[in-house]
DNA sequence: ATGGCTACGATCCGTAGA
């Protein structure tokens, strides 16, 4: 069983790489990230036809996410419940008894800043609402782009990013306290290479540079690490031409 | 040198991402 998870920064331009993608990868659910799209301009029918049945919650812009799976996830729920926020950045739903929640983590912008202190704050709201999940579901997994790259091992250069926005502190000890909960980072279940990364920015040739962080995550709950056999980043999907600038990250499940 | 892309919705630049 594969668990994937894909910001693909705005689904409608993404939407060849995703089917490419979804065809050669062949991934059981899919976490996805920044569809900047509306759910009346979801391309469902596109995604159905490619053999994945969608639950979105999307907007205008900015935001966006969605699951797919190849049967109909049940028990589906956006947002976090009790935390009121314009912005969709959640949706969770159970496939197969497994318990899935997608999230886009604030960015936040600057250390410091408005946005900062919102991405803070909605850190302390998914913790309490993974806390309460969790309880309810012991095999579960929270995937997406956490917008933290949990240790200076995740970043291709920690001294110039020392303090900044992604890797301070208190973003740190936010991913610790999820971690606290009882999940654990998939990836690092595993002997890894270095400088494995699944974010390169546009500019500056990044990914040719290799110039990246580790930002996205598939955590997983005990009784689900027990049965992760791998989670790697696949890279192919940057390569391509007018690519995300995110990678997809895939766990797999016996 | 604090920029450098990319996507979007608005126009032909500003906002946001990370």
């Amino acid at each position: 069983m594969k668990l994937a998870t894909w910001n693909v920064n705005s689904l409608k331009v993404r939407l060849p790489h995703l089917n490419e993608w979804l065809a050669q990868t062949r991934p059981d659910v899919v976490c996805l990230q920044e569809l900047k799209c509306e759910d009346a301009k979801f391309p469902r029918a596109e995604l159905e036809a490619a053999g994945y049945q969608p639950a979105c919650s999307g907007q205008k812009t900015y935001n966006g996410v969605a699951i797919l799976s190849r049967g109909a996830a049940n028990d589906v729920s956006a947002g976090i419940p009790g935390f009121q926020d314009e912005q969709k950045r959640v949706i969770a739903g159970t496939v197969d008894g497994l318990r899935v929640i997608c999230v886009y983590c604030p960015n936040g912008q600057a250390v410091g800043s408005e946005k900062y202190g919102y991405k803070l704050r909605w850190f302390a709201a998914l913790k309490e609402y993974v806390a309460a999940e969790l309880s309810r579901h012991p095999r579960l997994a929270v995937a997406g782009d956490f917008n933290v790259a949990p240790e200076d091992r995740d970043v291709h250069d920690p001294k110039a990013w020392e303090g900044q926005v992604h890797v301070s502190e208190p973003e740190r000890s936010a991913w610790r306290a999820l971690l606290a909960l009882g999940l654990q980072d998939s990836f690092r279940l595993f002997e890894q290479p270095e400088k494995i990364y699944s974010w390169w920015d546009y500019r500056m040739m990044g990914f040719r540079r290799n110039a990246g962080l580790r930002i996205d995550h598939v955590l997983v709950s005990a009784e689900l690490a027990k049965r992760c056999t791998s989670c790697t980043v696949d890279k192919a999907p940057r390569r391509l031409e007018r690519p995300s600038d995110h990678a997809p990250v895939i766990a797999e499940f016996s």
